[in-house]
DNA sequence: ATTATATTTAACCATATGGTTAAGTATTGA
DNA sequence: TCAATACTTAACCATATGGTTAAATATAAT
């Protein structure tokens, strides 16, 4: 359990990858394209979502040369659960 | 912001850092109790506590010799905003 | 004044992280 | 069949991280 939270916080601690969660909260996209508006290589990006995927934030299909990017909609619950259970959270007024 | 949010999941990816943090919801501590139950040096835990303090989950309030750590209850509030304005996070019931 | 207590700072070390470029592997299109 | 596309893997690099021990600092107690 603390393993997996270690790998899911340490996977959200990157700007790079919550940018790409959340440009997948619009739809699948392919590698390539998750990559586009990044100043980085594709490896860089391919290293990035293999550390989402192993965390649980997504998941990978390849269909074809395609490989697809999609959003694990569970992923975040451990994460979630463990800052509820922490007494201080707060839920914020979000408007 | 962004770097106020890696500085913040960085510092909740450890799992040394969020026991610290469990211990401080009971009451206010000084670094050598903190670092009581860990096997480890007391210069690892006061870097640790260093980085709580630069991610603004707790503060420290040096009275005497003794360094009191507290937590900094709105210390998550960004974490948390940044979870909740992500859509998929799902309010997980806890019993 | 001396010693003990509570810490921090410094110097060091091994491993992890986040990037790079170059080469390799499938799959698709011509 | 040959070339282009969509990646991944490998090798490498600089810096960050999480630990160590030893020394320094400040306060409190004797």
């Amino acid at each position: 359990m603390q393993a997996k939270l270690n790998e899911l916080f340490s996977a959200l601690s990157d700007a790079t990858r919550r940018e790409i969660l959340i440009m997948l909260l619009e739809d699948d996209m392919a590698v390539t394209d998750v990559a586009h508006p990044f100043d980085m290589s594709l490896p860089a990006i391919s290293k990035h979502l293999n550390i989402l995927s192993n965390a649980g934030l997504i998941t990978q299909e390849r269909r074809g040369r395609v490989n697809w990017c999609k959003l694990e909609p569970d992923g975040l619950r451990d994460a979630s659960v463990w800052m509820l259970s922490f007494g201080q959270f707060d839920i914020p007024d979000i408007e």
